[in-house]
DNA sequence: CGCATTTCCTGGTAGC
DNA sequence: TGCTACCAGGAAATGC
């Protein structure tokens, strides 16, 4: 989406920025800042979209002082960003200056997606943007990167990738497809990942999400391009939505759970489960010093 | 601080 | 046909 719209507004201004059928609250502040403010380029870190805005220079000396903003956009579940006007659920809609004036719209059935101007870097409002980690698709994410990120966490992989702390982009969809090309079960404690699993986890993410997006992304009911064109992955995934289906790999079945109140599908074979905390097995003492009191809570 | 839980929101669908 | 119940989930807010 980045790229589809780099060409589309860099160096656009805009005009007029309206707010449709959206109450006023954090998911659309600072709309009214946009007018006037020149998109000076498209960038995009995880599944935010970050535009860098500039004002135009009319008086020197008085805007020089003027703290840049960022235009910030993310889709949610169902948010859509749209060169056309679309059949309905529109929150924003921006008018933009050029050499043949454009239009754009940001459509979001669902209400979770955002469309807000801040000023630069400040991401008080959106914590996870300012705690993210380096995005999948640049080069900062490495293996060492990721064992590092891993290793401070006891919680389940999948949940620690949800938070897009250790690496940008990763969601529910492509999390479970790493996870299972990386043939990690969901479930493991990230600091008990073994190396070769961290390297494999690595290779898996950037892997699953280069080829998606050679196909457009995925697109299972509302995601469209900025052309309105739906992106092909979904015939691709391995086991995302596929529960009782045979794994592509072993054939063993997909199983469906839920993994920090999230959907999650994993091969029942093939992904090794967590080493059971279960009762049923023999309690073995702590290698070491014996622990003399109980952990402090 | 770290992790778990709840909340936001609407369309689609299963079940009756 | 029409109704209810439930599910989808990214990120923030809240709870512990």
């Amino acid at each position: 989406m980045a790229r589809e719209l780099r060409p589309w507004l860099t160096g656009r201004t805009v005009i007029g920025a309206e707010r449709v059928d959206a109450p006023p609250g954090p998911k659309y502040a600072g709309l009214e800042r946009l007018p006037g403010q020149r998109i000076e380029a498209v960038t995009r870190r995880g599944k935010f979209l970050v535009m860098p805005l500039g004002r135009m220079e009319l008086l020197e000396g008085t805007a020089a002082s003027a703290p840049a903003d960022e235009l910030i956009v993310h889709l949610g579940m169902t948010g859509v960003v749209r060169a056309t006007p679309p059949p309905g659920h529109l929150r924003v809609h921006l008018h933009l200056s050029g050499p043949e004036p454009r239009d754009l719209y940001f459509q979001d059935v669902r209400r979770f997606g955002r469309f807000m101007v801040v000023g630069v870097g400040d991401y008080a409002g959106l914590p996870t943007l300012a705690a993210m980690g380096p995005d999948a698709l640049d080069p900062d994410f490495t293996p060492e990167s990721l064992q590092r990120a891993l290793a401070i966490s006891g919680a389940p992989i999948k949940t620690l990738l949800l938070s897009q702390r250790p690496v940008a982009g990763v969601g529910n969809i492509y999390a479970d497809e790493a996870l299972w090309l990386a043939k990690v079960h969901p479930e493991r404690p990230a600091r008990r990942l073994t190396r070769s699993q961290v390297s494999a986890l690595h290779a898996a993410i950037t892997d699953v999400l280069a080829r998606s997006l050679l196909l457009q992304g995925t697109t299972l009911n509302d995601y469209r391009t900025v052309n309105g064109e739906v992106g092909a992955f979904a015939a691709h995934l391995a086991v995302y939505g596929r529960a009782g289906e045979p794994c592509p790999r072993c054939g063993a079945a997909v199983v469906r759970t839920v993994v920090g109140q999230r959907a999650t599908y994993a091969c029942s074979r093939c992904q090794t489960r967590p080493r059971s905390s279960s009762r049923s097995a023999p309690r073995r003492p702590a290698r070491g010093r014996p622990r003399l009191t109980p952990r402090a809570k």
